[in-house]
RNA sequence: GCGUCGGUGGCAGAGUGGUCAAUUGCAACAGGCUGUAAACCUGUCGGGCAUAGCCCUACGAAGGUUCGAAUCCUUCUCGGCGCA
């Protein structure tokens, strides 16, 4: 019996979509389910209040950040990152006095950061990317007799950031000050151990999807040895493995081959959940999770890592997928974007200067009956043209409302679907959406 | 009234004879953002066209010097400061 509890309580016909309740230590998650990022112990410009009263049953934090700042140790010492970020959750499935939390390994990092760093391509890439330089053939490092790239200090400090990738872990700089650090799988463990989220992830390697194939494979095997590890350094503390599930990645870039490879090693390996994880261009990223999906056991919750858009979660969702993280929402919303029933709006538009519809009107499509007095006055309240104003003006809560608005949105959109898989009608659900948001 | 410093594109403010349709910042206009180095980044930003270029109109106004002026000279005008 594992740290947590996963239970299916209904399929959709005519696709893998399931609704269902995984039971944490720090209370329940009802799946499908998007869990809001906090990168650092905090979602950008909102109280943990007020991630409850929009409908969030878990965040998401990362082990790379905290390990930087403020260290492990710091929010070990605080009683874990629930305790630390005072984040109670949803009085829905609360079953302890602090709210189910996840963390992400950091292996993102070493990909954004290091591999990818200033290098146009990100957790989404267009095809027309070509400029990608991979790790091992970056200039300034040296191959070791394996092929396989070594650090080379000087060269870290001539171009500020680095990560290497061995076989052994990742020799990364510091975002914040350029300090040299290490993480192996063992590590990553070791701090998101401290960290103490119900929900951690295995220590992986996420590739360009420019890389080619004897690259992806390469670094797929190296991700399925890191989870072993990952795994084994998990089992070794008895203490932590009762009160923390421990989820493998599923790489394997866009290569549906090596994508059904790396989803049976990985659910072989006897995780408490699966991430599926990866850099994808738009169009490959369906073949590769439907790859992906087909080779997962059932029983397992599946985490989508790092989406998404509103049209991915949908697509998550109907290839079985239970759990989802982006920053899309706070990040747009932050930046001046919402979302809305026929698709992204950007607020600081001239058009928006004097329109005074309300912010409801953009997420009337799902849900309504879920709005409390908070989220009404959030939603109902506030005009564009007053969002606009606190946008242009570089007012503080403009973002704060903003982010709050798209993190409604997508939970709404999530806890719809949740609803219409429990009442049969997911795929009309999905259709009516999808026809609406994306009708331009 | 005398003296002095100054008037540059929506604003602030560089530029002091050709490489200036004019640095830069802000504003404006648009685009981007999917396990957050992101309250960030990119592009456009006098007008026109057959738009890697060309042509107009432009650095308070009018004249002048010069092959060539935002830049030098004269007058006018407006503004800051000082003295009466």
């Amino acid at each position: 019996m594992g740290a947590i509890n996963f239970k299916i309580e209904q399929r959709a016909p005519g696709c893998r979509a399931r609704a269902g309740v995984i039971e944490t230590p720090h209370g329940a998650i009802h799946t499908p389910a998007f869990a809001p990022v906090g990168t650092k112990a905090s979602v950008k410009g909102i109280l943990p209040e007020q991630l409850v009263a929009l409908g969030a049953e878990v965040v998401l934090a990362n082990t790379y950040h905290l390990y930087l700042q403020p260290g492990e140790e710091i929010v070990k010492n605080a009683g874990g990152l629930a305790k630390f970020m005072n984040w109670k959750g949803s009085p829905r499935g609360a079953s302890a006095e602090w709210g189910p939390t996840m963390t992400d390994s950091g292996g993102f990092q070493v990909f954004s950061l290091g591999a990818a760093f200033n290098k146009t391509i990100s957790k989404f890439t267009r095809d027309d990317v070509k400029d990608f330089v991979s790790p091992s053939s970056d200039d300034g490092l040296t191959k070791s007799k394996h092929g396989l790239a070594v650090f080379d200090e000087e060269v870290a400090s001539q171009h500020g950031q680095l990560a290497i990738i061995d076989d052994e872990g990742v020799s990364f700089t510091s975002h914040l000050d350029g300090s040299l650090h290490r993480f192996t799988p063992e590590r990553s463990v070791e701090i998101q151990h401290a960290l103490g989220a119900d929900i951690f992830f295995a220590f992986d390697e996420c590739t360009s999807p420019t890389e080619p194939y004897e690259y992806q494979r390469e670094a797929m095997e190296r991700t399925h040895r890191w989870a072993e590890r990952s795994l084994k350094t998990h089992r070794q503390n008895i203490n932590a493995n009762k009160k923390q599930a421990l989820f493998g990645i599923v790489q394997g870039g866009r290569h549906e081959d090596l994508r059904r490879e790396s989803a049976r090693e990985i659910s072989r390996l006897g995780f408490d959940g699966i991430g599926i994880g990866g850099s994808f261009s738009k169009e490959d990223m369906r073949g590769a999770l439907a790859a992906a999906v087909a080779e997962l056991p059932e029983e397992l919750p599946r985490h989508f890592l790092g989406i998404g858009e509103p049209g991915d979660i949908l697509e998550g969702i109907a290839n079985g997928m239970d759990l989802f993280d982006c920053v899309a929402a706070t990040r747009l919303g932050r930046h001046g974007s919402i979302y809305t029933k026929h698709g992204l709006i950007h607020l600081k538009n001239e058009k928006y200067h004097s329109d005074f519809t309300p912010l409801s009107e953009c997420r009337d499509f799902v849900n309504p009956s879920s709005d409390d007095g908070f989220t009404k006055s959030i939603t109902s309240g506030f005009t564009r043209a007053y969002m606009s104003h606190l946008l242009r003006s570089g007012e503080m809560l403009g973002a704060t409302i903003a982010s709050m608005h798209n993190l409604k949105f997508i939970l709404d959109l999530v806890a719809g679907a949740r609803e219409a898989i429990l009442d049969g009608n997911f795929d009309e659900y999905r259709e009516d959406f999808v026809r609406e948001y994306y009708s331009k």
